[in-house]
DNA sequence: CCAACTGTAACTATATTGGTTACAGACGAA
DNA sequence: TTCGTCTGTAACCAATATAGTTACAGTTGG
């Protein structure tokens, strides 16, 4: 249905960066786990710290990272922050007025679009970053390694 | 975030057939009543035959009517006949084997979907194309004309 | 046989997403 | 103050999906 990978990636950015801790993120690493162009997650960095859920600084050392803690951000925030909002649509042009379905299906269909968006708010207003990463531990094996390099911390295992 | 209207419209048509009662429908009529091409119709009434929600008649005096009562359609139905499944995507690209986060978001993700998923259809299976028409009867108004014309019900109104 | 339908192919227009290059501006460090 | 390293952002392209349109083969009832 959806052709977008927006939330996905989204999410997964934000986790990236709940799992680095304290440690700011440069495009090009997030880019790398994500596996795609460091633009496209710059793009994305700047909606997610419009909607105040990362902060980035510019410059030398610069790099992005959580505005918040993890178990205050919700998916929700998340989605909101970079799908345009209403999992389905309306006729892209409006039906004939001329027929008494075609007049009000409108508003009839909106009532359930609305309990349809409700619901997938609902879901996903009940988990946070600080889920997602609980639910990443138990999968990454012992072989990852996390340790730091200087004053940063390796994100990337060496595995492979 | 939805960029199709296949499932309001897929509803739409529905409900006007509905509407209709017995009648079979031209892919015309349905057309007119959504504002669009006859063939944008024919093609939905296909994938809309397929999954056995009505049936069709070729030759002349053909036109198409719901496969079974009202009450026994879900929106899931329409939802599962019309779009692709899932409301969210993944990655469009599979991000990095070599980052722990990468190697197991998509698991977490695909958890997370399932739930969205989940609550979509739990909404859609609970509304029936009977209940879009009792709640459209409401709105239509008395001036709305619903006569026999010969032995063919006279869906569109006569207003304007 | 004929007129009126559906089914379907082929083409176009439009919109959205995502990938890429390029560059201006910010900023820490030497 | 200069330099290298970042972000922010514009501009462009490719890929994909939707839907609108024309055209036509095939079906069917009269």
């Amino acid at each position: 249905m959806s052709t977008s990978s927006r939330f996905a990636v989204a999410v997964h950015v934000l986790t990236l960066m709940a799992w680095a801790d304290e440690e700011s993120l440069k495009s090009e690493q997030v880019a790398e786990s994500v596996n795609t162009n460091p633009v496209v997650i710059r793009r994305m960095l700047c909606e997610l710290a419009e909607s105040k859920l990362v902060v980035s600084q510019t410059g030398a050392f610069g790099g992005s990272r959580l505005a918040r803690d993890p178990e205050k951000i919700t998916l929700l925030d998340i989605y909101r922050a970079v799908e345009s909002p209403g999992v389905f649509s309306l006729h892209r042009h409006p039906p004939s007025r001329r027929c008494p379905v075609g007049v009000n299906i409108g508003t009839v269909l909106n009532n359930v679009l609305g309990e349809v968006d409700s619901a997938v708010e609902r879901v996903l207003s009940n988990i946070t970053i600080r889920d997602m990463v609980a639910q990443l531990r138990p999968c990454a094996n012992t072989d990852v390694v996390k340790k730091k390099n200087g004053t940063r911390a390796q994100v990337l295992a060496v595995r492979n």
